[in-house]
Formats: C-alpha cells, sequence, structure tokens
DNA sequence: CAGTTCATATAGCGTTGCTATAGGTGATAG
DNA sequence: CTATCACCTATAGCAACGCTATATGAACTG
C-alpha cells in the first residue's frame, strides 16, 4: 500500500495526497490516510507542511502550473479574444479532468478569503486580455474584464462539476463563454477583422484618444486636469521611439 | 447561553443552527456548538433531522423561502428582461449579506452531486425567462439561458464573498450581469433597453492607451507624471457612458 | 390499566487534525 | 575520531469531531 520507497518523504506526501484527492470521489481525504500511503507518520506531514491545509495548497501549486502550463501552450494565436475563448475551455477541461483537484482550488470559498490561486489565474487572464486591449478590442479595462469572465468561467466549471458526468452539457459553457468574450470586446473586435491589430501602439493609441477626448465633452477631468493630460498626450503622440 | 427555553427544540435546534452558521466567520459550526446553544443532547438532533447534513438542509431550506420571497417581491415589472436583472442583483445581496448561509446553500458542490436548491433557483429563473421568451425577447431557449445565467450569478457572488467586505466591487456583478442578459436576448428586446449601448470612443482609447503605456516602457513622462496620467487614465477608463 | 410510540438523555465509539517530546541521522568542527 | 548541532522522523496521545447503542420518561391508544 505504500508509494514507492526511495523518494524523499515530503515528495512522497505529495503524491499520496494528489492521488488520494484525485480518487476520493468527493469524499474528504484524511491526514492519516495520506501520511499511511506516503508511508510516514503525522508528525513529517506538519514538518514539512505545517499543516493540512498546506499540504494541499502545494498540492495546489502543482496542478497550477500544469493549469498553466496548458494556457499557455496555445496562446500565441494573433487573436487575442480568440486566445480567451481558449483559456476558458482550457479552465473548464481541467476542471472537469480532475474535479476534486479544482474543488479544492476554485471550490473551497470562505467568506472574506481569497485563495491565491483566484489571483493567479485572474493575472493570467488579465495579461492576455492585455493584449486585446492594446489593440482596441476592448471596451472595459482589461483587469474588470478579467474579473467578470473568470468568475463567471468559475461559476460554468462548478456547476458542470456538481452534474452528473452523462448529464454534463458543454453547450452551456460554450454559450456563456461567447456571452462574456462578446460582452467585453469592442465593435471592432466584434467584426472579426482587425487588419491593423499588429500595429497598434502607444502613439496610434494616444493619437485616438487624443481625438476622442476633444470631440466628446467629458466630465471626468477638471479643465486644469485635462490641460495637462492633453498636453501630456501630445508630448506621448509626438514622439517618434516605439 | 441557551436558546428561549420554550419553543420545541426541533425549532430551537434550527434557530441554533442558523445563528451560528450566521455568524461562525468562516469556520465549521459543530453540532455540540449547535446542541448546546439549543439547550438539547446529541440524540435529539439526530432523531429530528437524521444527520447534520440533514439539519443544515433544513436551515437552507428556510433560507430558499426568504431568497424565494425576495426573488418574487418585486417581479411583476412590465420588463421579464428587466426583472431577471433584479433576480440577478438580489441573489447577490442575498449572498453578501448571508455569506456562510449562501455557502452551504451554494458553495458547497461536489462532483455528480447537484445541491437540490440548484434545481430550484434554475427553476425560478426559468420562469422568468418564459415570460420573455413568449414576448419574443429571447434567442435561446429559457431553460438554457436560466442555467447559464445561474452559473454565471454564482460565480460572480462567490467572488464576491471571498473578496474582503471593503473591496468588493458590485461593478463586477452589474457587468457580469449585463453582459448576461445581453447575451441571451434577441435584437428586439436590446433595442428596447437603448443604456446598453456601447462605449464612446473616449473610453475604448483610454483602455488601449492605458494597456499600450504599461506593455511599452516610453520615457517621455517622468515617473511621477507618468502615474498621474495613468490614474486619470483609470479615471476615464472606468467613466460610466450611461 | 397495559401497550405502543415518540422524544430526550447518558455515555461512549471511532475518527479527525494536530502536537509535546524524544530519538535517530548526517554533515561539520576541533 | 569524536563532539556538536541542525535537521528529520517516530512514539504516543490530546481535544474535538460526527454519530449511535441503549435507556428513560412522557403521551397517547386500546
Amino acid at each position: 500500500m505504500s508509494l514507492d520507497g526511495q523518494l524523499p518523504p515530503k515528495i512522497r506526501l505529495l503524491r499520496a495526497a494528489a492521488e488520494l484527492l484525485a480518487n476520493s470521489g468527493g469524499s474528504a481525504v484524511s491526514t492519516r490516510q495520506i501520511t499511511q500511503l506516503a508511508g510516514v507518520t503525522a508528525p513529517t506531514l506538519y514538518h514539512h507542511f505545517g499543516d493540512k491545509e498546506g499540504l494541499f495548497d502545494a498540492v495546489v501549486a502543482a496542478g497550477f502550473d500544469e493549469y498553466v502550463a496548458g494556457e499557455r501552450d496555445f496562446a500565441p494565436s494573433g487573436q487575442p479574444l480568440e486566445d480567451i475563448g481558449r483559456m476558458w475551455d482550457n479552465h473548464v477541461q481541467f476542471g472537469l479532468n480532475q474535479p476534486e483537484l479544482y474543488l479544492v482550488m476554485f471550490g473551497n470559498i470562505r467568506p472574506e478569503s481569497r485563495p491565491a490561486i483566484v489571483a493567479d489565474a485572474e493575472a493570467l487572464m488579465e495579461e492576455m486580455l492585455n493584449k486585446a486591449a492594446v489593440a482596441g478590442q476592448l471596451n472595459v479595462p482589461p483587469r474588470e474584464a478579467a474579473r467578470s469572465i473568470l468568475a463567471a468561467n468559475v461559476g460554468v466549471t462548478l456547476m458542470l462539476i456538481a452534474e452528473k458526468a452523462p448529464e454534463r452539457n458543454l453547450e452551456l459553457s460554450a454559450m456563456t463563454r461567447d456571452a462574456m468574450i462578446f460582452a467585453v470586446s469592442t465593435e471592432q473586435a466584434r467584426s472579426e477583422r482587425p487588419e491593423d491589430a499588429g500595429k497598434s501602439s502607444v502613439v496610434v493609441a494616444a493619437i485616438a484618444l487624443n481625438a476622442a477626448l476633444q470631440a466628446s465633452h467629458s466630465d471626468q477631468l477638471s479643465s486644469s486636469e485635462l490641460k495637462l493630460f492633453l498636453e501630456w498626450l501630445h508630448r506621448i503622440s509626438t514622439s517618434s521611439t516605439s
């Protein structure tokens, strides 16, 4: 019953925890099960990981590396918003392939205590959304878009995990995914042909904003602020670098 | 320490469980705490509710009645899709007002075992969406729309609960809500809700410039200038264009 | 009044997460 | 070669957990 004998106890504990978690079928996993499978006693676990949650965090960290690897594999498509869609699908697949691990990662919600992994996943998605924003394809700030999309992504994945496997309807995921991506994208991105996507730059964006600001009468800045703001915009717009 | 003495033990148990759940601050609630507060001993709990989960289910059932009452109170507006938006907001508020209860109701996900309450909530939303469908305002079947909207609604609520109270940004909820409702509605319904029109080009340009500036390392502005500049940009980016 | 059923209490089982303490191990210093 | 010391692991056990076998009282029912 014990795991391969000659690896360090720390690694044996990690593998035992991961294996039991993957096969627990939803019921809880006890430290005694883990230590027995790892072939060590209780204090060893607490020496290396502090407490049970520390061990699970470590398992989650390994799982997250795998998750990130999946998220980055097919990233470099030309279309950032298409990549967001792939990130969504990869997220759902990760959750359905390893539901127990996913639940430890994203399902263990407690009031006022955010799992660290949520922030990591948000950052990952925000990074990709930034590319879309640079290309002028986003009509909301990348951070807010990332939080919103990830929240829906997690909600859908949790719902699918809760369903019995044969009844799982991935159309739910596809529909919600498209709705969220559509909602954060600009008309230009929706019309699907951003021929000047690669050309977007600080300068182009600054010129566009300059023109847009002067055309509208935004009241978000005071007149003195606006004057300085436009001066800086001009400095950026007329710079030849980048 | 014991609850009002003359009510039946079953009701005292329910109230004790609800009260402890509401004030647990995220940590677990034990049967011993509950029975002590209710002024009864352990077997009484198991006689009436079978097990701990049975008791919690009963608390949830009461909580769900309250939830449904809230969902139905302002229902009869003329616009079904507006009512869906109110159901969404009510759902989020319910979760934020009673996070512990909400987590027992919607956060206790286990693989292949759907909480009964999810089906109830879906039915409630589907009922309302049916009205929209009858009015020709839905471009997907009500059941699928309800599942999709509820999944996003739960995801957003869980994310908000996980955040520390002062940092909770309800804009996340509003944005996701509008995205989901927009996605399931027909052109006709959209034209009746002109407030969701696209954002002005100022906002889009500001977002693009913000992202571009942070991606490149432009040296056209000093760091202190850049900081203020970005702050203004953020103000413009997040301004609502109602 | 006897019989039955419901409701509660006493006491305790097995398991949980965790730890106080001590023993063994290997590397380094004298 | 020995002494030391930091690191790692084991023995044994605690308090708290969910839950229950059993017994006792109360309240109906014939």
